[in-house]
DNA sequence: ATCGAAATTGATACTCATTCTCAATTGAGA
DNA sequence: TCTCAATTGAGAATGAGTATCAATTTCGAT
């Protein structure tokens, strides 16, 4: 769990001669609170928010900068903690790597609710495409785009509403 | 073939009551030349060195901007000729869409080389795991990145040298 | 507990792909 | 030919992410 993951990422930095600080634990601690897939932007909020919250000292000079959230999190990758996930959107995301196996994703284009699948089928599938290719994998990802079942149904309903409309203005046109 | 191409982004102008222009033909035109995975940069670079090889008149103001080499792919994938790929390295690339099947793709991190492949088997892996979580697809994209066949083996190359050098050096250390 | 070299930090400047703005140009229907 | 909306290229603007650097902090050695 959570005691874990930090044990791994404190010897990660251990053993490179690297220091422990507080922003490094505070953004750990932030990436490991949410199941979520997190923007470094997600996480800067997380982080001081949590902050201003939790730290009322009046000296407080200021909160953990944009560069160092995009700096740990790129150690908290390199440690294997997190996984940086690309949605095509323009903004990186990071998803907990440690004690998740590999997966792909759904991706609702009205919510923004994104659904992790996995299938063995899959990787059998794949295992033969590599072999016909002669290609050695080093990561993979299965992106499906679309409408979860509450945004495709939403839509039903916004067709219905302006087919009725549609109906209306054509009778008044008469 | 390519004039099928040019006749359906033709009609899709005027469908719109958009203009024909050179600079749009042109794109167009350096797009359907090759069946590469295209940057927009890429697209720039066609279509301007095509034009100054084949219009050598001496009052040519300035080449054709990256602005509309950007709308104009835009167009173009509206159209439906074209689709934008994302590979996940900050820059957006476009194949083609018409008359080419949807496939998805091996990148290799070596060479960068580009291999697309298909699978009436995942399709229907695919189909399966929208059922299960009632998602109605839009788009969807494998992506396995790793080394193709010839990078992996100079790869491989490497290490042995690698490993001869510092079995040398180990006996010159003695 | 103190010291000091080395690592870290936040602010800010920068990069790079892509989009926006706008004045000048161009296309095509009347 | 006229006219006017669409288009263009240059350059400014945007936005995510990275590099720089002076000031601060960490932590092992004293
Ligand atoms: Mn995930
Ligand atoms: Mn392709
Ligand atoms: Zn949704
Ligand atoms: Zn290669």
């Amino acid at each position: 769990m959570e005691s874990e993951a930090k044990q791994i990422f404190d010897d990660y930095i251990r053993e490179r001669g690297l220091k422990g600080t507080a922003q490094r634990d505070l953004i750990l601690s932030a990436f490991l609170s949410t199941e979520d897939h997190l923007t470094a932007e997600d996480i800067h909020r997380l982080v001081n928010d949590s902050v201003s919250h939790n730290d009322f000292s009046s000296d407080k000079k200021h909160g953990v900068g944009f560069a160092t959230v995009y700096r740990t999190m790129k150690l908290i990758t390199d440690s294997g903690l997190a996984r940086e996930v690309i949605f095509g959107d323009g903004v990186s995301r990071f998803e907990h790597k440690y004690g998740h196996p590999h997966h792909h994703h759904l991706i609702c284009n009205g919510c923004g609710e994104i659904t992790e699948f996995s299938s063995q089928k899959m990787n059998e599938v794949e295992k033969h495409i590599l072999k016909k290719y002669s290609f050695k994998a080093e990561s993979h990802h299965f992106k499906i785009f679309g409408l979860c079942k509450n945004c495709e149904e939403s839509r039903n309903q916004e067709k219905q509403k302006k087919s009725k409309k549609n109906k209306k203005m054509y009778q008044e046109d008469k």
